[in-house]
DNA sequence: ACGCGCCAAATCGTACATTGTTTGGAGAAA
DNA sequence: TTTCTCCAAACAATGTACGATTTGGCGCGT
């Protein structure tokens, strides 16, 4: 059932600060996603009246999600001018990325060591998802994609690491949800998943690993690169 | 003239989502300092109205705040029911330091590349200050290491690996400040330290940075074991 | 062209209303 | 007498409304 379009990638549930308030999607959520999906442009002021009247709502709840939004560094605050919406440039992307680079062979390492049948028939089972689909659905890939290493990385003790991974994983996803992947980008992707499958079957740690590594380094510079060239098209 | 007791380590400038209110010390802040100093017992509730009171503001500044701090994770929320304060045990303290040894070690390579003179004889005064001080006032030795440490990676490019260590360790030192150094431990310190200058001198970064891996993990060790013991002894 | 002051706008703090949760005690059953 | 249930009143979180203070800009005058 999850299997069909709807599929919708899901935190490893945990350690998340949430707990929304009234209504199903919070105005937290909704600023949130803005922001992320770039609905909302780079340094954009948050005018508090503006947002409490487009969510039908009144000041507070705007505020108080504002606030929590700059705690997650989304937003950033200056004293009696308010909220402006924390660019998602290249520099931003380039830290996020290289801190994944330092962080998940690390996940990895844990999973490879503590993987049972199931994860990996899991991972098997996402990985002929992503075959299957093979980026036809590019959307639908990015949610796969997460889905995948969020198998390996939703039991590790160390929550705060795994929802750091998640919230960087957040950012990454909606900025590459707006390129396309190079054919280059799609062969390695698919290579270094069936590769990872291997080495976590036999069991190799160490090479898993290294391997994760190298996969978001590739990951990151392919977004990298994107960015570099829409911004390049825009300015020339 | 900063060589003296009223040495106060800051953040390294940059991202940090500050921006605070009216007042010098923000209700932000002060709740912030007295989850960290342990002033506010772990899941103790976080209630508006008395916070309030107690800083001498009304609701709202506080309210604010406690979403400021629900996203840097030093608050828990639950819907209809409020604040708490997250406590900081063992596991919290685990998972922190086990970052740190990922990123430290990165930031570290960067920094011995690119560490100017004036670094190096900074790095060395500021050793010259922690021996002399020899664990005499363990605040004050709290505070050069954090300036130590501080001056490795006040500069590096990732803003983002930069900020979160300053985060984390900020609640290390905390927690660290209500034990003693063991001989054992402080031996250690002192020989890592020397240590990692020479490398700096040479421009050695791997073997640096695999120092500062072996430095911080044994930094968490020393603060895990701390607290285990603490416990068995509160239990016992 | 350049400063000066006024005005619109938005943040920030205070007060209040509403809604949901907790608590303590009365009363019934054992 | 003890214990369990239920109810109501106190309490606190969440949402609304409003006034004060700051900021940035526009236009006026020189």
């Amino acid at each position: 059932m999850a299997e069909t379009s709807d599929f919708k990638a899901k935190p490893p549930g945990g350690i998340d600060p949430i707990g929304a308030s009234s209504e199903g999607a919070s105005v937290y959520e909704l600023i949130r996603e803005d922001i992320i999906e770039g609905r909302l442009a780079a340094n954009e002021r948050l005018v508090v009246t503006d947002l409490a009247r487009r969510h039908g709502t009144s000041t507070n709840p705007v505020r108080e999600a504002l606030q929590l939004l700059r705690g997650e560094g989304f937003v950033i605050f200056t004293p009696n001018r308010g909220a402006r919406v924390r660019p998602i440039d290249q520099e931003f992307v380039r830290d996020i990325y290289e801190i994944g680079v330092l962080i998940e062979p690390a996940l990895t390492r844990w999973f490879v060591n503590m993987a049972t049948v199931e994860d990996i028939a899991e991972l098997e089972r996402i990985q002929g998802l992503i075959e299957e689909n093979n980026f036809a659905d590019t959307f639908r890939h990015s949610e796969l994609d997460t889905a995948f290493h969020t198998v390996m990385y939703q039991r590790h003790y160390n929550r705060h690491a795994a929802e750091l991974w998640w919230k960087h994983r957040e950012v990454l996803r909606a900025v590459s949800r707006r390129f396309n992947f190079t054919l280059a980008r799609r062969a390695a992707i698919m290579r270094e998943h069936r590769e990872l499958i291997a080495h976590v079957k036999a069991g190799n740690a160490d090479e898993a690993a290294e391997l994760v590594a190298r996969h978001v380094e590739g990951s990151g510079r392919h977004i990298l690169e994107h960015m570099r060239a829409r911004n390049a098209a825009r300015a020339g």
